[in-house]
DNA sequence: ATTACTAACTATCGAGTAA
DNA sequence: TTTACTCGATAGTTAGTAA
């Protein structure tokens, strides 16, 4: 987790990012905006850049100094905490991609009795023994990966447990509908053999059948973090 | 302006207040969400609490914390800058009140040609000279005053300058709606003669004629930090 | 002119512990 | 048990100044 004071200054960064598009500005600038001596200015600069938060690129007077994407990420981060308490119920994320056949493992574990009792109680349908896997297509330039966005969100969360001499991990959960059909959940397994640009979703139905789906069609998950 | 480490403190508590309404807690509780030591904890709320943005009851094991209005309108300036980067043009803040007489100051101010240019240029109209004043009725209980809100705003700044061998301030506008009607805007003027709970408006026609407004009458200001 | 290093200073943290 | 003090350690800031 970023420092607070890094954190302040990637808003500040951001902020400034928005009024001068693409203008350089030199330390001194930004120690005026922060407050600060240009000292600390610089020094939270290479930091910042450290830490991969801001693209800093030489230009004459000034540099140009940009949020990346991994800043932007932190910055929503914090937006949607501040949301979750000035603006409560209005949360969803839109997640597009396109539908691929997995390893049949989601069907494994859903259908193991510690997480469906689980299901059935926290989410209030019993799952179809199976996973939908969306691989999603991220929109570049600085744009924030959406899948990252799940972590600002409040989850419901089955409990691991243990079975068959082996542990199952705690897994979290959200509401959502796929192609505007209900009653879907999104789960996110601590432990998952797929990257960060994959979802996967259940239902108490069979989605593909249910939806006419095939490997390669596009769907859209609206996840949810109030109850749907 | 809050220090960094206390903003997050003071987000920390106000996410805990969502969560558990109205439960005690200790500050070992405290020091779990805030990734410190008890003592850490402790110390923040101290602080916190010495400068009004939290208020705190013992209640036998644990305490009651909750974030004052002060600390709602610490936050909801956070709120402000994250909405403007990433919910762009999407900003209003509504204001209620009653229409009230003032001291005639307005239509001076207003009448200055050092000012009067700069609205013509900046707001493309030129005032009637004199101002509509509304006392707003502000809602207590936690609900953090509208009129601070504007300082998350971003303004149409017009530039003070020197007359008659006086200095005029500058005046903070932002573009708004009376009742519905368009082409009014908010001014804030830095030396004020008002309290925090007035807000002044001009527009290019007598708005109490427009409107048929009197002393007394209730109207609802729309202010917009996008152009209209 | 602008950035960033070093060294000295100041603020924040947390272990120990009192109340 | 819980809160909050003291105080030594660490992190953050700034002045001076080099590059």
């Amino acid at each position: 987790m970023l420092k607070p004071h890094l954190l302040f200054t990637l808003l500040t960064l951001a902020e400034l990012g928005e009024e001068l598009r693409g203008k350089p500005v030199t330390t001194y600038f930004i120690a005026e905006k922060l407050r600060s001596s240009q000292q600390t200015a610089s020094k939270r600069l290479i930091e910042l850049e450290k830490l991969g938060m801001i693209n800093r690129f030489k230009r004459g007077e000034g540099e140009l100094i940009t949020v990346s994407s991994e800043g932007l990420k932190e910055l929503n981060f914090l937006f949607m905490s501040l949301k979750r308490i000035f603006e409560p119920g209005v949360e969803e994320i839109v997640f597009r991609g396109k539908v691929f056949t997995g390893f049949g493992e989601g069907a494994y574990y859903v259908s193991k009795n510690g997480y469906l009792n689980q299901f059935v109680e926290k989410l209030g349908f019993r799952p179809y023994p199976g996973t939908l896997n969306v691989k999603l297509e991220e929109a570049g330039k600085g744009v924030v990966k959406s899948r990252e966005l799940l972590k600002a969100l409040k989850p419901i969360v089955l409990q691991g447990f243990e079975s068959d001499g082996r542990s199952f991990g705690p897994v979290r959960c959200f509401k959502a509908t796929v192609n505007g059909l209900g009653e879907c959940a999104l789960i996110e397994a601590h432990r998952t053999h797929y990257g960060s640009d994959v979802i996967e979703v259940i239902s108490p139905f069979n989605l593909r059948r249910r939806l006419g789906l095939k490997d390669g069609d596009e769907v859209e998950v609206r996840v949810f973090s109030t109850p749907l």
